[in-house]
RNA sequence: GGCGUGAUAGCCAAGUGGUAAGGCAAAGGUCUGCAAAACCUUUAUUCACCGGUUCAAAUCCGGUUCACGCCUCCA
């Protein structure tokens, strides 16, 4: 398959360092609120890149970080009057609320800072050790000077930056560009012993350490936002080639923004959605398949009639799903017709079809491009009147759901329709009999105000979830 | 100032040399007691604009305009 690397920036092929096998690490939220709609792209796209590697059957070993100690949460703790690691633990069980609502699998493994000081500790001090990093009243900064590629992976150089870019005046260090790897305890906050003094890790450290730690000194694939470029993954390949003297990620994977009105999503600007504020009018999985619909690395426009437009391609999805799966209710176990033949192949086409989208990069609007031309030929061919077979029908909806699984897509099962719903549904199949067709009605209309539609077919009436 | 991205129908969005996928919306039709779903048909001679290369360009090159991102915590 084939990735954009932004280190080279061009479209690479992927080999991994261990054959069948693929380390991703992914640079996951700062726990100290609910995360946002921005937030979730990476979550949901860097899933679907998981997914697309386990079918085609790779071993996948995907690593997703906690940060659950900086200064956002110091303050969180502050303003509510409680304790930091309370804030962290809250937020990471309500990202995993969230997480699941979207249909992001969970991690392999997910590290969190504070509980690798000691990794972090190590690395620093390797990093000292040659010269890489230097003390000032218990702060430890990085000499980015020191490290030549330093500004390979953003394009930026240290001569280049003009005066007019917001670069922090501060004395203590040697030169603008160095960063903290380790900050002096300030009175109140959190903080842990080193042989710099009690302190806490720096902004960028906890990545490079996690990372190494469960996924080796060199790993595949390095996934986050394109903000993370500069300079959080610039930081981290200087920190970790720094102290390793090896290649830190042979990829890095970027995401694009998320907008409103196409502008950037910010606090100022008021113009801030959380995953969980979206979820309380839209099934969350109508943003999976938003996110869907466009490449991951082009901004996209978050909007209301977005989700809208999303909600209801994902509804043709279920409808051609939950319409195959129906008819397998009633289906005969038959051999398949020489048309039922032909459809089982193009089925193989489609997955085919889908695979080389994903592996362009993965060109999931492409992708689903696939999908929704073999939705229409399995509409096509599975009606009342043709009276597909079980096997064409199993066949139709194996292909179907290879793909949709792919993307996390299709996860709701068939519900169970509530008693109380179906004395409904047998009491209008009577009213019908009778030709009571305003009744029929009104039936029709009391089921949709609990939630399910009736719909009628040749077969007997079908109900489903509005 | 440096680095980088993009401009395709009413909306969203693929397509990086061979003559415009797909979805949403809209209109007409088939089916239906009526619906819904589904299916069929219609909806860009054209890809921001101007030049150039080529037998051939939305796709390559140069320029213009517009929009956006990073250079600061940030997905």
């Amino acid at each position: 398959m084939k990735i954009y690397n932004t280190m080279s920036r061009k479209k690479e092929d992927l080999v991994p360092i261990r054959e069948g096998h693929v380390g991703i690490y992914a640079c996951g939220p700062t726990v100290y609120d609910f995360f946002h709609i921005g937030n979730a792209r990476p979550f949901i796209m860097f899933d679907v890149l998981r997914r697309y590697l386990l079918h085609k059957g790779y071993k996948v070993t995907f690593v997703q970080n906690f940060t659950d100690i900086d200064d956002r949460l110091i303050n969180k703790a502050i303003k509510e009057g409680t304790t930091v690691p309370e804030v962290a633990e809250r937020y990471i069980q309500e990202y995993y609320v969230d997480a699941e609502a979207l249909g992001v699998l969970k991690a392999d493994v997910h590290p969190r800072a504070t509980e690798h000081i000691g990794e972090i500790i190590k690395l620093i001090a390797a990093l000292e050790q040659k010269g890489l990093a230097y003390a000032v009243n218990g702060d430890v900064y990085y000499n980015t000077e020191g490290f030549a590629p330093y500004g390979r992976l953003s394009g930026q150089n240290l001569t280049d930056r003009e005066a007019g870019a917001r670069i922090e005046v501060d004395d203590i260090k040697r030169n603008p560009m160095d960063f903290a790897l380790w900050k002096a305890q300030k009175p109140g906050e959190p903080a842990w012993p080193s042989p710099w003094g009690l302190g806490r890790p720096g902004w960028h450290i906890e990545c490079s350490a996690m990372s190494m730690k469960y996924l080796g000194e060199t790993f595949d694939i390095h996934c986050g936002g394109v903000d993370l470029i500069f300079p959080h993954h610039e930081n981290e390949i200087a920190q970790s080639e720094g102290a390793t003297g090896h290649p830190f990620a042979n990829y890095w994977m970027h995401n694009g923004h998320i907008n409103i009105d196409n502008q950037k999503m910010s606090k100022s600007l008021g113009n801030f959605f959380t995953v969980r504020d979206i979820s309380k009018e839209y099934d969350l999985e109508a943003v999976r398949m938003f996110m869907l619909s466009a490449h991951y690395r082009s901004p996209i426009n978050f909007a209301r009639d977005m989700i809208e437009q999303a909600k209801a391609s994902l509804d043709r999805l279920y409808n051609a799903r939950d319409n195959a799966l129906f008819l397998l209710d009633h289906a005969q176990d038959k051999p398949m017709s020489d048309a039922e033949t032909a459809f089982v192949a193009r089925g193989d086409q489609a997955v085919a079809a889908f695979d080389t989208a994903m592996e362009d990069d993965l060109n999931t609007a492409d992708a689903l491009g696939a999908i929704f031309e073999y939705i229409r030929d399995m509409n096509t061919l599975f009606t009342d009147a043709n009276q597909p077979s079980a096997a064409v029908l199993d066949a139709g909806l194996k292909a179907l759901t290879t793909m949709t699984d792919v993307l996390g897509l299709l996860r709701r099962q068939l519900d169970t329709t509530p008693p109380e719903v179906l004395a409904l549904v047998e009491a209008r199949a009577q009213a019908k009999k009778d030709k009571n067709f305003g009744r029929a009605d009104a039936l029709r209309q009391q089921a949709l105000a609990m939630g399910y539609v009736i719909e009628d077919t040749p077969k007997g009436p079908k109900v489903k979830r509005a």
